[in-house]
RNA sequence: GAAGGUGUAGCUCAGCUGGUAGAGCAGCGGCCUUUUAAGCCGUUGGUCGGGAGUUCGAUUCUCCCCACCUUCACCA
């Protein structure tokens, strides 16, 4: 603060700041302790019969403010909305009128006064009195609106996605919207516990720096511990520490938390994520499947009071249940080929022929992958569960009871993207060492996703683990469906940037 | 990683084929005690993302760099 260098600052900056020293010298602290408050914007707005000609205490940021030389008419934010003051001068008296006279749009202030409606029938709290409680010293952008016809027409918004993301103390100050798209994504957070919670399942915590990474396939951030002089890695999935705990005798687990990936940046990817995990004892991808639907249902029931939404101009209904599709017959019907049980050499004729592109590595397994993903993917725009997929893609699913080319995994999708991946869980350790060094193989042949052994994991199986069904769920994914967010940067409060230069 | 686009006042934007910048809002001064995109009068404010080049002269043309957006690639 003392390094600050004040002829840098632009006029409007050192006007604020030629205010601050003024209220100082008038004896006004701009930055005080604490304020009482009686009551919230919003409450006043909603019971105004029993606030009518009431006292009240309230506090808020000023946000717009029309001086009409004795009288004033502010509007204060609080968390809870947008309440108008009026100050009169004959009603605060000389001082304080000289104070509010030096205050500005973006400055914190408490208010006592009488609740009435003026003459345009606007809910406004008459001022007594008004405190200085923290004073701006840089300008907020100013957004202004009208209502016309009920709708709601924006000047000016703040609409610089980069500022927006950078400054997102900002934009949620001045987009409302913005604010409640948070308040949504923590109640969607909530009512998934309480779903979880209620059911018996245990809430545990894993390790984010790990010594080896699995559970998934991507690439990891990778950093350093200094006394133990060893690499580690910011974790890339949950699930073989949750497992191992199944192992350990729990029989529900579930973690909520940030994964990083180290790869691409685009609208439905973000560096570092919020994943749910769960895994359930003596269940398996069926028992999954009816749980995925049901919680997503009662999600969509506490959060939005209803299972359909418009998801950027589509209608999407998560009412269960859902079609539950086999890969196999997906892609016959998406791309009319049949390809179950196809050799690498067909399933690369096939890929050709669909004009999907692959690498020359990949084995069968990877070339449906990509298949799926350009050919039936996109068309799943209800909730779908895709399912039964090639053992090749799952190194650490089962084993499909009917099929030993498949495992008993599915996904969910909605439209086009996944928003879930579960399985029946591999807990055979001599199958999971053989799908592991299958991995092994593909990452000497360049597929930098492919998973590492991890012997401690393969132990852990070997003591024995119960039959259990294991889900993973984007919760940043499912936030943007339920809040139409088209940019996964929308529902994360601080999404990864370059820094400035 | 590739292609395209954008970057001008605190905010939102305008600036045609090069002549060193404008508007609205915000700010500042004045008038105004029920206004509300308040109004009226006056006024301040910009290394035109950064750097280099071409030119008598660059916000405008060229090149390099940076950031963001979109699409693709990659990726759940």
């Amino acid at each position: 603060m003392s390094e600050e260098h004040i002829e840098d600052l632009n006029e409007v900056m050192k006007a604020r700041r030629a205010k601050l020293a003024k209220l100082q010298e008038m004896g006004v602290n701009p930055f005080t302790y604490s304020f009482d408050r009686s009551a919230s914007a919003l409450t006043i707005l909603e019971q105004f019969e029993s606030f009518e000609n009431k006292t009240v205490t309230i506090a808020g940021r000023i946000m717009s403010l029309r001086r009409m030389g004795k009288a004033s008419f502010a509007h204060i934010m609080d968390v809870s909305g947008r309440i108008q003051i009026y100050v009169r001068l004959d009603r605060v008296g000389e001082k304080s009128f000289a104070v509010f006279g030096l205050l500005d749009i973006g400055d914190i202030i408490g208010v006592k006064g009488t609740v009435f409606k003026t003459h345009a029938g606007e809910i406004t709290v008459l001022a007594d009195e008004v405190e200085l409680l923290s004073k701006n010293l840089h300008p907020l952008p100013i957004v202004k609106e009208r209502v016309e016809d009920g709708r709601k027409i924006t000047y000016d918004a703040f609409a610089d996605t980069e500022l927006r993301y950078r400054q997102r103390y900002i934009d949620l100050l001045v987009n409302s919207q913005v604010k409640e798209i948070f308040i949504t994504r923590s109640r969607i957070i909530s009512a998934m516990r309480r779903y979880l919670d209620e059911r018996g399942y245990l809430e545990v915590e894993t390790p984010v720096l790990q010594p080896l990474y699995g559970g998934a396939a991507a690439r990891p951030f990778t950093t350093h511990h200094n006394t133990l002089d060893m690499t580690l890695y910011l974790r890339i999935a949950d699930e073989l520490y949750l497992k191992r705990l199944i192992v350990g005798g729990y029989e529900g687990v579930y973690e909520i938390s940030k994964d990083f990936r180290n790869e691409g940046i685009d609208r439905t990817h973000n560096p570092e994520f919020t994943m749910m995990e769960l895994y359930v004892a003596y269940k398996d991808y069926h028992f999954m499947m009816d749980l995925v639907e049901e919680m997503v249902n009662f999600i969509c029931q506490e959060v939005l009071g209803t299972t359909s939404v418009t998801y950027q101009g589509q209608e999407i209904d998560f009412k269960a249940p859902w079609p539950r599709l086999p890969m196999f017959e997906a892609i016959r019907q998406y791309t009319g080929l049949d390809l179950y049980a196809k050799s690498r050499d067909e399933l690369r004729r096939a890929a050709k022929t669909l004009q999907v592109e692959i690498e020359s590595f990949w084995d069968g397994g990877k070339i449906l992958d990509e298949i799926v993903k350009n050919k039936v993917e996109p068309n799943l725009v209800q909730p779908t569960f895709l399912c039964d997929y090639p053992v090749e893609l799952s190194p650490l699913a089962k084993r499909h009871r009917n099929d030993d080319r498949l495992v008993e995994r599915f996904e969910s999708f909605v439209a086009g993207r996944e928003i879930s991946n579960a399985f029946s869980e591999l807990n055979d350790p001599i199958d999971q060492r053989q799908r592991f060094e299958q991995q092994m193989t593909l990452k000497e042949a360049g597929d930098e996703e492919a998973q590492m052994l991890d012997e401690d994991f393969i132990h852990a199986l070997e003591i024995g683990m119960p039959p259990t069904a294991g889900l993973g769920m984007g919760i940043d994914r499912l936030v943007m469906f339920l809040t139409d967010a088209a940019s996964i940067r929308d529902v994360i409060f601080f999404p990864t940037m370059r820094p400035e230069k």
